[in-house]
DNA sequence: TAGGTCGATACCTTTTTTGGATGGATCGGC
DNA sequence: GCCGATCCATCCAAAAAAGGTATCGACCTA
């Protein structure tokens, strides 16, 4: 088979219609570039050229091959580009994964900005729990995990994306929706919507430490996984709950979220989590993306918090 | 900037994920494989293998330009074959110009038979009378021509396609289309309608001449350069034609045509006509095609004469 | 810790490519 | 019609590149 290099040298003397210029341009001398384009023709078993010695002409096989050799010749360039860009990190394609809850407010703000900043970029998103996410991860489907703690030891990096506190919602007449803010025990007296134990492991284990540590006994008479779910609940009258504040974002009509005093607390968190090993060159970009990110997002929820 | 040869290489290694093995299937040893592998990262400034001294893995970039690779190796490989094709005249392009007359029944049969021969050609056709089309010729920008006699000498070859006789074209309701055919006095004794002297150059001499052998001064109502003209003013009376007998493709309605019986007679003759050397591998291939049709229509065109 | 695997390196051999000199054919001017 | 100029092809020696063998070094397994 032939060689971009003879594919350049035929391009050139094409162009020339003259084995000297031709030689010239190119930075040789015109007898191996003679030898290149007979070469060229061997392989080929085709006359590109037809050379009287006065003029040097195409024939029509040797026209049809000169615009397939500046195709070639312009794809190759634009591949070396194209990888040089991939391995830079301004393109490329990634793989997300992300739960429910985050897609409510941090994953469209994450996405929205790695488009604006990384144009040329894939992204490539995947809706799972934390716990699959962490195998994806493991096995290299995934890239970059957007999950919820706790995040086990081994080969994986993370840093905190979002802390947000949990809220009450509460039916839009119920009597506690008529204060400004609840307090724990008076909603572990209401009938209370619960997490699903596994499909919702976080939210689950984090609202149980919570009323242990209250020592509250709350009264659950439903368990679901997702938070539009529970929201629906809340609205039919079927009991209160509690769920992250990002749930303001759902805008759900006829359900009211209110600010919950606890004595002791804890935010619910999201991560962003890879594997430490992973090379893929878009990786570094993005974390700095979600890092900013979580800052500035960081500074306006206190800001809305305070306002609120 | 790399070689094809380099990209085979990698294509292996990548699709291997193993040096040796690469090597092997490439009748190589291992060790130029990763010196060649080494040579292509350096030239595009980027690593596409990430080799542990367990395992070869593919980097993001590399699995991008893995793509691409194999699509430059692909398109080399059909621009190779494809080169093949348009010197053996299995592919290509040709320009044919043609004569408004023969469009009636040669060049659609010519290139009917070409497309079922030939499917992969393209074909461009251009409407030019005959010294247009030797100009044409001369240039380079028509490869072939159907035309009209007289070629000139030079370096042009030619061969006869088709030789036809002149038919009488009258009015439906004329007296002499009662007759089965018609003599050429009675035609000159009518309103004739005459053929343009530029446009129509061959027509208008052979009718010259025609007229002037059997000594007959025709009365020349008209003249127009199209036959399908002629026809239609045939068709509204304003007087009789001599046209050749592919008119009766046009089927005209309210026109009849009528042999006519001449002393001296010559046909209308089109030829098929190219420059010497013109090295479009197509223009041997369809001069067979153009022969053999030549031949076969003669004789079918003779058998339809015979039972008209 | 010994043996095996696998890619990289060192070093030598072979092949390919290069470039100057030259050949041979053709064209234009005198 | 001869002479010089032009231009591509060929020849040959030198340089460069690619290939092969032996070996290294890292790492995994037993």
């Amino acid at each position: 088979m032939f060689e971009l290099s003879q594919l350049r040298c035929f391009v050139a003397v094409a162009e020339e219609l003259h084995f000297g210029r031709a030689a010239l341009r190119l930075n040789m001398t015109q007898p191996p570039l003679s030898r290149q384009i007979q070469i060229l023709e061997r392989v080929l078993d085709v006359t590109l050229l037809e050379r009287s010695n006065r003029a040097v002409r195409l024939t029509p096989a040797g026209q049809r091959f000169l615009a397939d050799a500046r195709h070639l010749l312009k794809l190759a360039e634009s591949a070396a580009a194209l990888a040089r860009r991939v391995a830079s990190g301004k393109a490329g394609s990634i793989n997300i994964g992300f739960t429910a809850t985050s897609a409510y407010s941090y994953v469209p703000a994450l996405v929205a900005a790695c488009r604006r900043e990384l144009p040329d970029i894939e992204i490539s998103l995947k809706e799972m729990v934390s716990s699959d996410q962490l195998k994806r991860l493991d096995s290299g489907e995934v890239d970059i995990g957007l999950l919820r703690p706790p995040i086990p030891r081994g080969n994986l990096s993370s840093f905190r994306v979002t802390a947000e506190p949990l809220v009450a919602a509460l039916p839009g007449g119920h009597p506690l929706a008529q204060a400004d803010q609840s307090r724990l025990e008076d909603l572990a007296s209401e009938p209370f919507i619960m997490y699903e134990p596994y499909e919702a492991r976080y939210f689950h284990d984090l609202l149980v430490e919570l009323f242990s540590r209250a020592s509250l006994v709350p009264n659950y008479v439903q368990h679901l996984a997702q938070i539009h779910s529970i929201l629906a609940m809340v609205h039919s009258g079927v009991g209160v709950a509690l769920v992250p504040e990002t749930a303001l974002n759902l805008r759900f009509s006829g359900v009211v979220l209110r600010p919950v005093l606890m004595q002791w607390q804890r935010p619910a968190e999201l991560f962003f989590v890879w594997r430490s090993d992973n090379d893929n060159p878009l990786l570094p970009v993005i974390a700095g993306i979600a890092r900013d990110l979580a800052a500035r997002a960081g500074s306006i929820q206190s800001m809305d918090r305070s306002i609120q």
